[in-house]
RNA sequence: UCCUCCUUAGCUCAGCCGGUUAGAGCACAUGACUGUUAAUCAUGGGGUCCCUGGUUCGAGUCCAGGAGGGAGAGCCA
């Protein structure tokens, strides 16, 4: 057995008579004839057709769903349907034996819900294979075009000693032994004895340090993991995430929603050219999905519209006030339809509102703007009104936000002021104030969920799905 | 955390108003067939009906509690 030739290039090729070596593992053994095997490189499996009584039975007999081989032969043009190459086997090695009793995967339809729990394994079927293509792509899409406009790729502290961001509960980081902990003169935990010397958690964002960053490079960017401790049970909510976060110097808020506008349009488009089998895979399993609810459920536009359709269209802007305008003269509001009515102007959108504007009203990707304060961060730029904050959010249809981003409040002033009414501590973020005493200038960024943008590509309804092992509340298995 | 639904063979699921020995397809075993596409056909093995307790002559089925999972909501990305 010599060298291997990957399964996405014979499935081009056009050598017939050549002889090659493919290694992978068993996808089905159909006929006592046919052997599909796939490598990985693609989601196609290759065809290797055992001619009869040229094998040994026992052997014939290993070859079972998802035992690994390595089998070599001549690349022929096929003699059935289905396929336009095949391989005729003349040396076949099981490399591994796959007790197909034990071993859970079939060929056959299994649950996203059965496979989850089979996490080790399920990259092992089609459609997961694809999700994380599409998820390799997508990140490396998310590098290209950031590197393409020269910016600045910035490692971010996975742990962090700040708690003062508020946005959200942490995990603690610490070695300090739970059946004993060291207690200070007030009998609280003394974290001087801790492994840093003081409280640590995981990081909720690396956006402040971004900040730090885009006051030298002017462009920067984080890509890495993130950490939520809040005890959230959705189909969007993992404990542990990944985030993108770029951070620019000089812009405003529109050059912000631009930005956020040209990074989404770009890396779909990545993902559409580099993954164009696999999102027609998926685009197929999502409409058979779709067969199981009843009709209004269905979505109007299948997967490859949609991405599209997110191509070629603005995404809408507006303002939360506007908004708000909207929702409250909405049939849909007057006829009570919501859960939660439209009454007035301060209270946060609902998910049920998001959807309405998105889904019914625009129906297509839009960006919302001008929050009031009270309801954002300490962080972002008040506007002259003394109400609102600049302040946008990006939500797509079927996903809900999938970004969340401002400009930020560059004058030191009103920064010191507004961290004092939200009661975050000055003095434990004075590295951050830093930026606004020395030499500060206007500046914007925003987060993007990549779990999120991926579960929108690829049209999967739940974020386990689309993040190799998922951390969620009561699961960390693998 | 709240609300709601679900848990029956290795997997997907059926099981009516509480009534005899709990079924089907796939998977597995044995055999047949051989250009198949989740191959097909025949035969066979395979069950703590999630757990605990209760009602009843009798519980997979009804009731209570618990565990696990899903969908929706909140928090958010």
């Amino acid at each position: 057995m010599s060298q291997r030739t990957k399964i996405a290039e014979l499935l081009q090729s056009t050598e017939f008579g050549k002889e090659i070596t493919v290694k992978g593992w068993v996808r089905t053994f159909r006929n006592n004839q046919f052997i599909a095997i796939n490598d990985g490189s693609c989601l196609g499996n290759i065809q290797a057709v055992v001619e009869l009584n040229t094998m040994d039975e026992a052997l014939l007999k290993r070859l079972t769903t998802g035992a690994s081989v390595a089998v070599s032969g001549l690349l022929i043009e096929s003699l059935g349907k289905g396929q336009k190459v095949e391989l005729k086997v003349k040396t076949l090695e099981i490399l591994g034996d796959c007790d197909a009793e034990k071993f859970p995967l079939q060929p056959k339809k299994h649950s996203l819900d059965f496979l989850r729990e089979k996490a080790h394994l399920r990259f092992r079927t089609s459609t997961f294979s694809a999700v994380f293509k599409v998820r390799h792509v997508l990140a490396f899409g998310i590098h290209k075009f950031f590197n393409e406009r020269g910016f600045v790729y910035m490692h971010t502290p996975i742990i962090t000693a700040s708690d003062a961001e508020g946005a959200g509960e942490m995990f603690k980081v610490t070695t300090l032994p739970f059946d004993s902990t060291p207690r200070d003169e007030e009998g609280k935990v003394d974290f001087r004895e801790d492994f840093f010397g003081r409280a640590t958690n995981l990081t909720v964002s690396g956006q402040l340090e971004a900040e730090l960053g885009a006051m030298a490079f002017s462009e920067v960017y984080t890509f890495g993991p993130t950490f939520r401790a809040e005890n959230s049970n959705t189909a969007r909510h993992a404990a542990e995430f990944w985030m993108i976060e770029p951070e620019v110097a000089f812009n405003d808020l529109n050059d912000n929603m631009q930005l956020a506008e040209d990074m989404l349009k770009y890396v779909i488009r990545y993902a559409l050219e580099q993954c164009p089998d696999e999102l027609e895979f998926l685009k197929t399993r999502l409409l058979e999905e779709e067969k199981q609810k009843p009709q209004e459920e269905r979505s109007e536009l299948d997967l490859l519209a949609k991405l599209h359709f997110c191509l070629d269209n603005e995404f809408q802007r507006l303002s939360y006030t506007e908004a708000i305008d909207i929702l409250r003269n909405s049939n849909h509001n007057k006829k009570k339809k919501f859960k939660y009515l439209i009454e007035g102007w301060g209270a946060d959108l609902q998910s049920e509102h998001e959807r309405y504007l998105v889904e019914k009203h625009f129906k297509k990707p839009v960006i919302l703007t001008d929050y009031p304060k009270d309801i954002k961060a300490f962080y972002m730029r008040q506007n002259e009104d003394g109400k609102t904050v600049r302040a946008m959010d990006i939500l797509f249809p079927g996903i809900g936000e999938i970004v969340g981003g401002s400009q930020r409040e560059e004058r030191l002033s009103f920064l010191e002021k507004r961290m004092e009414e939200m009661h975050i501590p000055l003095d434990e973020l004075y590295w951050y104030l830093d930026t606004r005493r020395f030499g500060t200038v206007p500046h914007a960024g925003f987060g993007l969920g990549f779990e999120r943008l991926i579960m929108f590509v690829t049209g999967m309804g739940n974020i386990r799905d689309v993040i190799p092992f998922p951390r969620t509340p009561k699961n960390a298995e693998f």
